[in-house]
DNA sequence: CGCTCAGGGCCACTA
DNA sequence: TAGTGGCCCTGAGCG
């Protein structure tokens, strides 16, 4: 997106010397002239430094949905022009990159899909020119990376640059342990800042109860705190329903969902309903980064954020994405807001450890961690204590199997819905409508691995047993954040 | 009304 | 010879 009030200056993408329509505007550098520019440097994100999601490539602009590198742009019109149908040859996971991705089509057309090319972008018709109806997409992705560019100058000049410090034993105020486990830090002066709940909710409750609380508590991002999290929303919506009309869908099923009551939904389109009704990523990603931007313009330049509070954050807001996700599905809606209440908060570790690897899988590189920021951070690694370290180790694990399967979008859907909708919750009140829900979810992840993956016969095996592994990995977590909060209370 | 940029076509090259 | 990928053309949308 042009900076506004500023002439807009060439993306470096374009810079090769035969687009003569460009020449021009690539030879002279224009000089920033608005608060904008001289803001953000006019930094217009660089696309030639990005790489392609799916072969790692130089991006040369947006394409079908995404940027990419001109060869998987070819490659992909050629092949949904054509109605290609490739096979396989080894086991459906060849490695995709800049050399290899000729080898096997069909692994680099399922990579195009999994990182999120559309199909529906090439045009039936053919015809050439003009702009697709992705324009508005591209744009709030273009706003996106310049956010992102923005937090990592604020980010590399304060907290990650004093964890770095810290854990090199080079002067840090503040912290004498060289453990990112123990790095909470979190009372430095961390008190009654403004939380997210302000931010996310339209309260109309009692704001004050939830706008400013003890923010060193809430930094900790206990697994308590994130129960409350789920309860809280939950009573600020409550009242806000009490008060209004226009939201009483999350009581009354017979209001369940804007497209009618979700049981007459017909098995074929089922999982094309809930991808629909899915939140936009790129927005929880704005969230994030305007959040974390809110809180560090809030404290000025020499009081930064510390690493752990950062990620917490990030991890904060997610889980109020997540909880908003479940709340404005249909599905979800049919349900009591008892029942609601009980399911989120037994697998509200899950969903944020489902919602962690789906990203890694799409978007992450070999040895980082892709946050929901869009950052990659590779060095969590090496300073993490031996918790985290685990933890991280275990999920990088995890990601490469279902990276091996080509976990797709649907599919992580389809997992976030059984997760979700879990029976065996011991205070659910209506049982068999939560049993149902589940197993329609099952039949259409089935029905859909088959029908994609139709030479990987045991895909849909293979993701269901991926879950005790998330349930697991969840529990590591919630005991890790028991553990910081204890830590914290003990210094 | 000129500019931008994403989708389509062309064609030299390659396996 | 089919597939690849770099380059160029086209034209709707936008300022």
């Amino acid at each position: 997106m042009d900076p506004p009030g500023c002439p807009p200056l060439q993306a470096p993408t374009q810079a090769r010397s035969s687009v003569p329509y460009n020449e021009a505007s690539l030879e002279t550098e224009a000089a920033p002239t608005c608060e904008y520019c001289i803001l953000y440097g006019h930094e217009e994100f660089d696309k030639s430094e990005e790489s392609c999601p799916v072969c790692g490539d130089r991006v040369s602009g947006y394409h079908y949905g995404l940027l990419t590198c001109e060869s998987c742009k070819g490659f992909f019109k050629r092949s949904v022009q054509n109605n290609k149908h490739y096979t396989c040859t080894e086991q459906q996971s060849c490695p995709m990159n800049r050399t290899q991705r000729k080898r096997c089509p069909y692994c680099r057309f399922q990579k195009c899909l999994a990182v999120g090319m559309k199909t529906e972008a090439v045009r039936a018709d053919r015809m050439r020119g003009g702009r697709n109806r992705f324009g508005p997409l591209y744009r709030r992705d273009r706003q996106i990376k310049l956010q992102r560019l923005s937090l990592n100058a604020a980010m590399s000049s304060s907290a990650f640059q004093q964890c770095h410090m810290y854990n090199t034993g080079m002067p840090h105020s503040g912290v004498s342990t060289p453990n990112w486990d123990c790095d909470m830090d979190v009372d430095r002066g961390l008190t009654s800042l403004p939380l997210p709940y302000s931010e996310q909710l339209p309260l109309t409750g009692h704001p004050q109860e939830k706008c400013h609380m003890s923010f060193d508590y809430h930094t900790a991002s206990t697994s308590h705190a994130m129960h409350r999290t789920v309860s809280e929303t939950y009573t600020t919506r409550s009242t806000q329903a009490s008060s209004s009309n226009a939201n009483i869908v999350d009581c009354d099923p017979d209001h369940a969902s804007p497209l009618g009551p979700f049981s007459s939904f017909l098995t074929p389109n089922f999982l094309d309903a809930l991808i629909e009704s899915e939140q936009d990523e790129s927005q929880l990603c704005a969230k994030v980064l305007s959040s974390l931007q809110r809180e560090q313009a809030n404290r000025g330049k020499h009081d930064c954020l510390n690493t752990f509070s950062i990620m917490c954050k990030m991890a904060d807001q997610t889980l109020f994405g997540l909880v908003e996700w479940a709340r404005n599905s249909a599905l979800f809606k049919e349900l009591k807001v008892e029942d609601q209440m009980v399911l989120l908060q037994n697998c509200w570790s899950e969903l944020l450890v489902l919602d962690h690897l789906y990203r890694q899988v799409t978007y992450g590189k070999e040895g980082c961690v892709y946050l929901v920021t869009g950052q990659q951070v590779s060095t969590i690694i090496s300073q993490a204590g031996v918790t985290l370290s685990g933890l991280v180790s275990r999920t990088q694990d995890l990601v490469a199997k279902l990276k091996a399967l080509y976990f797709d979008r649907k599919e992580f859907v389809c997992l976030k819905y059984l997760v979700l909708f879990n029976p065996d919750v011991k205070a659910v009140l209506n049982r068999r409508q939560v049993e149902q829900t589940q197993e329609r979810v099952n039949r259409a992840l089935m029905e859909h691995t088959r029908q994609t993956h139709a030479g990987h016969a045991d895909k849909f095996g293979q993701l269901l047993l991926r879950l005790p592994e998330v349930r697991s990995i969840s529990l590591q977590v919630e005991e890790y954040l028991y553990q910081q909060m204890l830590h914290t209370k003990h210094n």
